[in-house]
DNA sequence: ATATCATAGTAAAGTTACTTTACTATTTTT
DNA sequence: AAAAATAGTAAAGTAACTTTACTATGATAT
Protein backbone atom coordinates (compact mmCIF):
# COMPACT_ATOMS: atom_id res chain seq x y z
CA UNK A 1 0.00 0.00 0.00
CA UNK A 2 1.69 3.22 -1.17
CA UNK A 3 1.81 6.39 1.73
CA UNK A 4 0.53 9.36 0.85
CA UNK A 5 2.78 12.89 2.65
CA UNK A 6 0.98 14.75 4.77
CA UNK A 7 1.64 17.94 2.34
CA UNK A 8 -0.80 15.98 -0.38
CA UNK A 9 -3.65 16.84 1.92
CA UNK A 10 -2.83 20.76 2.11
CA UNK A 11 -2.21 20.70 -1.46
CA UNK A 12 -5.65 21.72 -2.73
CA UNK A 13 -5.58 24.64 0.22
CA UNK A 14 -3.52 26.73 -1.79
CA UNK A 15 -3.00 26.08 -5.03
CA UNK A 16 -2.38 28.70 -7.00
CA UNK A 17 -3.88 27.22 -10.38
CA UNK A 18 -7.49 26.31 -8.16
CA UNK A 19 -7.52 30.33 -7.21
CA UNK A 20 -7.02 31.37 -10.32
CA UNK A 21 -9.92 28.83 -11.79
CA UNK A 22 -11.83 29.55 -8.40
CA UNK A 23 -11.46 33.90 -9.33
CA UNK A 24 -12.00 33.38 -13.18
CA UNK A 25 -15.17 31.83 -11.70
CA UNK A 26 -16.52 34.11 -9.58
CA UNK A 27 -15.79 36.88 -11.67
CA UNK A 28 -17.48 35.54 -14.69
CA UNK A 29 -20.78 34.78 -12.49
CA UNK A 30 -21.41 37.49 -11.53
CA UNK A 31 -20.71 39.57 -14.14
CA UNK A 32 -22.78 37.58 -16.39
CA UNK A 33 -25.68 37.52 -13.67
CA UNK A 34 -25.32 41.69 -13.59
CA UNK A 35 -25.75 41.69 -17.67
CA UNK A 36 -28.51 39.90 -16.73
CA UNK A 37 -30.15 42.07 -15.00
CA UNK A 38 -29.20 45.10 -17.00
CA UNK A 39 -31.68 43.10 -19.67
CA UNK A 40 -29.12 41.31 -21.71
CA UNK A 41 -30.39 37.54 -20.50
CA UNK A 42 -29.68 36.18 -23.93
CA UNK A 43 -25.93 36.55 -23.63
CA UNK A 44 -24.16 33.52 -22.31
CA UNK A 45 -20.52 33.14 -21.32
CA UNK A 46 -19.81 31.94 -24.92
CA UNK A 47 -20.80 35.10 -26.97
CA UNK A 48 -18.36 37.03 -25.12
CA UNK A 49 -15.80 35.27 -27.23
CA UNK A 50 -17.12 36.81 -30.33
CA UNK A 51 -18.08 40.03 -28.42
CA UNK A 52 -14.35 40.40 -26.41
CA UNK A 53 -12.71 40.33 -29.80
CA UNK A 54 -14.96 42.77 -32.09
CA UNK A 55 -13.41 45.42 -33.50
CA UNK A 56 -15.81 48.63 -32.93
CA UNK A 57 -15.12 49.09 -37.39
CA UNK A 58 -16.19 45.43 -37.37
CA UNK A 59 -14.03 42.21 -37.60
CA UNK A 60 -13.99 39.56 -40.19
CA UNK A 61 -14.95 36.10 -38.94
CA UNK A 62 -11.44 34.35 -39.25
CA UNK A 63 -9.45 37.04 -37.13
CA UNK A 64 -12.47 37.05 -34.33
CA UNK A 65 -11.84 33.51 -34.37
CA UNK A 66 -7.77 33.59 -34.44
CA UNK A 67 -7.74 36.55 -31.61
CA UNK A 68 -10.85 34.21 -29.30
CA UNK A 69 -8.56 30.92 -29.89
CA UNK A 70 -11.26 28.66 -31.96
CA UNK A 71 -11.95 27.14 -35.38
CA UNK A 72 -13.91 29.88 -37.50
CA UNK A 73 -16.76 27.09 -37.76
CA UNK A 74 -17.58 28.12 -34.00
CA UNK A 75 -17.10 31.92 -34.26
CA UNK A 76 -19.67 31.90 -37.81
CA UNK A 77 -22.34 29.78 -35.28
CA UNK A 78 -21.40 32.41 -32.60
CA UNK A 79 -21.55 35.09 -34.90
CA UNK A 80 -25.32 34.02 -36.61
CA UNK A 81 -26.80 33.47 -32.99
CA UNK A 82 -25.52 36.98 -31.91
CA UNK A 83 -26.73 38.20 -35.12
CA UNK A 84 -30.41 36.41 -34.64
CA UNK A 85 -30.24 38.10 -31.38
CA UNK A 86 -29.62 41.48 -32.65
CA UNK A 87 -26.43 42.60 -31.12
CA UNK A 88 -24.17 42.32 -34.39
CA UNK A 89 -24.84 42.79 -38.00
CA UNK A 90 -23.07 40.50 -40.90
CA UNK A 91 -22.34 41.67 -44.24
CA UNK A 92 -20.45 41.25 -46.60
CA UNK A 93 -17.00 42.97 -46.42
CA UNK A 94 -16.78 45.21 -50.18
CA UNK A 95 -12.59 44.56 -49.91
CA UNK A 96 -13.37 40.66 -49.84
CA UNK A 97 -16.30 39.14 -51.29
CA UNK A 98 -15.59 36.11 -49.79
CA UNK A 99 -15.77 37.36 -46.39
CA UNK A 100 -18.28 39.07 -44.05
CA UNK A 101 -17.47 41.88 -41.53
CA UNK A 102 -19.23 41.56 -37.97
CA UNK A 103 -20.07 44.63 -36.54
CA UNK A 104 -21.95 45.34 -33.22
CA UNK A 105 -25.38 47.04 -33.64
CA UNK A 106 -26.60 49.77 -31.37
CA UNK A 107 -28.16 47.33 -29.66
CA UNK A 108 -24.59 45.38 -29.11
CA UNK A 109 -23.27 48.64 -28.67
CA UNK A 110 -25.52 48.80 -25.89
CA UNK A 111 -24.08 45.96 -24.28
CA UNK A 112 -20.94 46.09 -24.66
CA UNK A 113 -20.84 49.30 -22.65
CA UNK A 114 -23.27 47.86 -19.81
CA UNK A 115 -20.60 45.05 -19.75
CA UNK A 116 -17.86 48.05 -19.31
CA UNK A 117 -19.84 49.64 -16.32
CA UNK A 118 -20.23 45.77 -14.80
CA UNK A 119 -16.26 45.72 -14.96
CA UNK A 120 -15.92 49.02 -13.31
CA UNK A 121 -18.73 47.70 -10.95
CA UNK A 122 -16.78 44.56 -10.08
CA UNK A 123 -13.46 46.04 -10.03
CA UNK A 124 -14.36 48.56 -7.38
CA UNK A 125 -16.09 45.89 -5.47
CA UNK A 126 -12.68 44.14 -5.28
CA UNK A 127 -10.61 47.95 -4.95
CA UNK A 128 -12.77 47.83 -1.60
CA UNK A 129 -11.83 44.60 -0.10
CA UNK A 130 -8.24 44.58 -1.08
CA UNK A 131 -7.72 48.14 -1.01
CA UNK A 132 -6.34 50.70 -4.17
CA UNK A 133 -2.52 49.57 -4.13
CA UNK A 134 -3.49 46.12 -3.66
CA UNK A 135 -5.92 45.55 -6.55
CA UNK A 136 -3.40 47.50 -8.37
CA UNK A 137 -0.97 44.84 -7.82
CA UNK A 138 -2.86 42.35 -8.36
CA UNK A 139 -3.58 43.34 -11.48
CA UNK A 140 0.06 44.21 -12.46
CA UNK A 141 1.03 40.64 -11.22
CA UNK A 142 -1.29 39.15 -13.19
CA UNK A 143 -0.06 40.86 -15.95
CA UNK A 144 3.55 39.97 -15.44
CA UNK A 145 2.59 36.19 -14.62
CA UNK A 146 0.93 36.87 -18.42
CA UNK A 147 3.54 37.90 -20.68
CA UNK A 148 6.68 36.63 -19.30
CA UNK A 149 5.44 32.93 -18.96
CA UNK A 150 5.87 31.28 -22.72
CA UNK B 1 -25.47 55.63 -34.83
CA UNK B 2 -24.82 54.99 -31.16
CA UNK B 3 -21.29 56.03 -30.16
CA UNK B 4 -19.12 54.01 -28.32
CA UNK B 5 -16.67 55.59 -26.30
CA UNK B 6 -12.55 55.27 -26.86
CA UNK B 7 -12.75 53.32 -23.00
CA UNK B 8 -14.53 50.42 -24.37
CA UNK B 9 -11.54 49.95 -26.54
CA UNK B 10 -8.67 49.84 -23.92
CA UNK B 11 -11.31 47.78 -21.69
CA UNK B 12 -10.09 44.47 -23.11
CA UNK B 13 -6.65 45.21 -21.95
CA UNK B 14 -6.75 45.06 -18.19
CA UNK B 15 -9.90 43.52 -17.63
CA UNK B 16 -9.13 41.63 -14.33
CA UNK B 17 -11.55 38.94 -15.15
CA UNK B 18 -9.40 38.03 -18.24
CA UNK B 19 -6.25 37.88 -16.53
CA UNK B 20 -8.01 35.46 -14.27
CA UNK B 21 -9.04 33.25 -17.04
CA UNK B 22 -5.89 33.57 -19.12
CA UNK B 23 -3.73 32.79 -15.93
CA UNK B 24 -6.03 29.74 -14.82
CA UNK B 25 -5.91 28.62 -18.57
CA UNK B 26 -2.66 28.58 -19.07
CA UNK B 27 -2.03 26.87 -15.63
CA UNK B 28 -3.94 23.99 -16.48
CA UNK B 29 -3.03 23.45 -19.94
CA UNK B 30 0.58 23.61 -18.52
CA UNK B 31 -0.16 21.26 -15.37
CA UNK B 32 -1.71 18.72 -17.60
CA UNK B 33 0.68 18.74 -20.30
CA UNK B 34 3.39 17.59 -17.25
CA UNK B 35 1.30 15.26 -15.79
CA UNK B 36 1.08 13.82 -19.18
CA UNK B 37 4.68 13.74 -19.82
CA UNK B 38 5.14 12.20 -16.37
CA UNK B 39 2.81 9.15 -18.06
CA UNK B 40 -0.12 9.50 -16.87
CA UNK B 41 -1.64 10.19 -20.25
CA UNK B 42 -5.16 8.90 -19.72
CA UNK B 43 -6.43 12.13 -17.39
CA UNK B 44 -7.80 15.13 -18.61
CA UNK B 45 -8.59 18.39 -16.20
CA UNK B 46 -12.18 17.08 -15.76
CA UNK B 47 -10.83 14.19 -13.96
CA UNK B 48 -9.34 16.59 -11.49
CA UNK B 49 -12.94 17.75 -10.36
CA UNK B 50 -12.79 14.26 -8.65
CA UNK B 51 -9.36 13.85 -7.70
CA UNK B 52 -8.65 17.21 -6.08
CA UNK B 53 -11.63 16.71 -4.02
CA UNK B 54 -10.92 13.18 -3.14
CA UNK B 55 -9.56 12.26 0.64
CA UNK B 56 -6.86 9.79 1.27
CA UNK B 57 -9.16 7.72 3.29
CA UNK B 58 -12.14 7.57 0.71
CA UNK B 59 -15.20 9.52 0.06
CA UNK B 60 -19.16 8.96 -1.19
CA UNK B 61 -20.01 10.00 -4.43
CA UNK B 62 -22.27 12.63 -3.47
CA UNK B 63 -19.60 14.26 -1.14
CA UNK B 64 -17.48 14.90 -4.28
CA UNK B 65 -19.95 15.77 -6.04
CA UNK B 66 -21.02 18.62 -3.41
CA UNK B 67 -17.28 19.55 -3.19
CA UNK B 68 -16.76 20.17 -7.22
CA UNK B 69 -20.04 21.82 -7.62
CA UNK B 70 -21.44 19.27 -9.95
CA UNK B 71 -24.54 16.66 -9.79
CA UNK B 72 -23.97 13.08 -8.71
CA UNK B 73 -24.67 12.08 -11.52
CA UNK B 74 -21.74 13.03 -13.60
CA UNK B 75 -19.15 12.40 -10.52
CA UNK B 76 -20.48 9.04 -10.74
CA UNK B 77 -19.62 8.57 -13.92
CA UNK B 78 -16.36 10.36 -13.51
CA UNK B 79 -15.68 7.84 -10.93
CA UNK B 80 -16.54 4.76 -13.40
CA UNK B 81 -13.98 6.62 -15.88
CA UNK B 82 -11.23 6.76 -13.58
CA UNK B 83 -12.09 3.42 -11.91
CA UNK B 84 -11.88 1.69 -15.40
CA UNK B 85 -7.79 3.57 -15.63
CA UNK B 86 -6.89 2.33 -12.29
CA UNK B 87 -6.77 5.54 -10.44
CA UNK B 88 -9.24 4.91 -8.08
CA UNK B 89 -11.51 1.70 -6.49
CA UNK B 90 -15.32 1.48 -6.17
CA UNK B 91 -16.06 -0.31 -2.88
CA UNK B 92 -19.67 -0.36 -1.05
CA UNK B 93 -19.72 1.60 2.29
CA UNK B 94 -20.03 -0.59 5.30
CA UNK B 95 -21.82 1.73 6.86
CA UNK B 96 -24.47 3.12 4.21
CA UNK B 97 -24.98 0.19 2.10
CA UNK B 98 -26.44 2.61 -0.46
CA UNK B 99 -23.32 4.36 -0.59
CA UNK B 100 -19.89 3.61 -2.24
CA UNK B 101 -16.68 4.35 -1.58
CA UNK B 102 -14.32 6.19 -3.92
CA UNK B 103 -10.59 5.68 -2.85
CA UNK B 104 -7.01 6.38 -4.38
CA UNK B 105 -5.07 2.98 -5.86
CA UNK B 106 -1.59 3.29 -5.74
CA UNK B 107 -1.76 4.26 -9.38
CA UNK B 108 -3.88 7.25 -8.16
CA UNK B 109 -1.94 8.04 -5.37
CA UNK B 110 1.13 7.93 -7.77
CA UNK B 111 -0.63 10.45 -10.18
CA UNK B 112 -1.37 12.94 -7.19
CA UNK B 113 1.71 12.46 -5.87
CA UNK B 114 3.25 14.02 -9.25
CA UNK B 115 0.49 16.32 -9.25
CA UNK B 116 1.90 17.64 -6.54
CA UNK B 117 5.76 17.95 -7.62
CA UNK B 118 4.17 19.65 -10.86
CA UNK B 119 1.87 22.19 -8.70
CA UNK B 120 5.76 22.84 -6.52
CA UNK B 121 7.19 23.52 -10.25
CA UNK B 122 4.69 25.73 -11.76
CA UNK B 123 5.11 27.57 -8.30
CA UNK B 124 8.54 27.57 -8.38
CA UNK B 125 8.83 29.31 -12.24
CA UNK B 126 5.94 31.94 -11.02
CA UNK B 127 8.66 32.39 -8.41
CA UNK B 128 10.86 33.38 -10.34
CA UNK B 129 9.15 35.65 -12.45
CA UNK B 130 7.85 37.86 -10.25
CA UNK B 131 10.19 36.87 -7.03
CA UNK B 132 9.43 35.55 -4.14
CA UNK B 133 7.96 38.06 -2.05
CA UNK B 134 5.86 38.77 -4.89
CA UNK B 135 4.25 35.40 -5.77
CA UNK B 136 3.21 34.72 -2.03
CA UNK B 137 1.34 38.13 -2.23
CA UNK B 138 -0.59 37.32 -5.49
CA UNK B 139 -1.52 34.20 -3.88
CA UNK B 140 -2.20 35.81 -0.62
CA UNK B 141 -4.36 38.39 -2.52
CA UNK B 142 -6.55 36.07 -4.52
CA UNK B 143 -6.99 34.46 -1.40
CA UNK B 144 -8.50 37.27 0.41
CA UNK B 145 -10.38 38.27 -2.28
CA UNK B 146 -12.07 34.62 -2.31
CA UNK B 147 -12.95 34.20 1.02
CA UNK B 148 -14.57 37.85 1.33
CA UNK B 149 -16.75 37.90 -1.51
CA UNK B 150 -20.28 36.48 -1.07
C1' DA C 1 -43.81 -1.94 13.47
C1' DT C 2 -44.67 0.26 9.54
C1' DA C 3 -45.73 3.94 6.51
C1' DT C 4 -43.41 7.84 4.64
C1' DC C 5 -39.96 10.76 3.60
C1' DA C 6 -35.10 11.49 2.55
C1' DT C 7 -30.78 10.04 0.64
C1' DA C 8 -27.11 7.27 -2.39
C1' DG C 9 -26.65 6.02 -6.57
C1' DT C 10 -27.93 4.73 -11.59
C1' DA C 11 -29.88 5.20 -16.46
C1' DA C 12 -30.90 7.59 -20.35
C1' DA C 13 -31.75 11.52 -22.88
C1' DG C 14 -30.78 16.32 -23.70
C1' DT C 15 -27.77 20.62 -23.87
C1' DT C 16 -23.76 23.54 -24.55
C1' DA C 17 -19.67 24.56 -26.38
C1' DC C 18 -17.08 23.32 -28.98
C1' DT C 19 -13.78 20.33 -33.02
C1' DT C 20 -13.22 17.58 -37.18
C1' DT C 21 -14.00 16.54 -41.83
C1' DA C 22 -15.48 17.94 -46.06
C1' DC C 23 -17.10 21.21 -49.10
C1' DT C 24 -17.93 25.95 -52.15
C1' DA C 25 -16.70 30.56 -53.53
C1' DT C 26 -13.37 33.82 -54.12
C1' DT C 27 -8.59 35.69 -54.14
C1' DT C 28 -3.64 35.34 -54.69
C1' DT C 29 0.38 33.35 -56.61
C1' DT C 30 2.91 31.36 -60.25
C1' DA D 1 -4.72 30.43 -67.01
C1' DA D 2 -3.81 27.00 -63.62
C1' DA D 3 -2.71 26.01 -58.93
C1' DA D 4 -2.69 27.07 -54.31
C1' DA D 5 -4.40 29.63 -50.51
C1' DT D 6 -8.11 31.80 -47.92
C1' DA D 7 -13.14 33.08 -46.15
C1' DG D 8 -16.81 30.97 -44.97
C1' DT D 9 -20.47 27.09 -44.59
C1' DA D 10 -22.55 22.40 -43.51
C1' DA D 11 -22.99 18.46 -41.01
C1' DA D 12 -21.50 15.14 -37.94
C1' DG D 13 -18.99 14.06 -33.85
C1' DT D 14 -17.22 14.80 -29.02
C1' DA D 15 -16.56 16.38 -24.13
C1' DA D 16 -18.44 17.82 -20.26
C1' DC D 17 -21.80 18.38 -18.39
C1' DT D 18 -27.50 18.80 -16.60
C1' DT D 19 -32.26 17.21 -16.35
C1' DT D 20 -35.69 13.89 -15.61
C1' DA D 21 -36.91 9.70 -13.89
C1' DC D 22 -35.97 5.71 -11.53
C1' DT D 23 -34.33 1.86 -7.67
C1' DA D 24 -32.46 0.57 -3.26
C1' DT D 25 -31.57 1.63 1.30
C1' DG D 26 -31.89 4.39 5.53
C1' DA D 27 -34.06 7.63 8.91
C1' DT D 28 -38.22 9.49 11.17
C1' DA D 29 -42.82 9.73 12.90
C1' DT D 30 -46.52 7.79 14.41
Amino acid sequence: MKECPKSLIEMREKNIGRLFHQAARIYSEKALVLLHEKGFNDITLYHTALISNLDIEGTQITLIAERAGMTKQAMGQLANELESKGYVSKSRDPEDKRAYKIAFTDKGKEALEAAYHIKLMIEDEYTQILGKTNFLQLRQLLNTLLHSSP
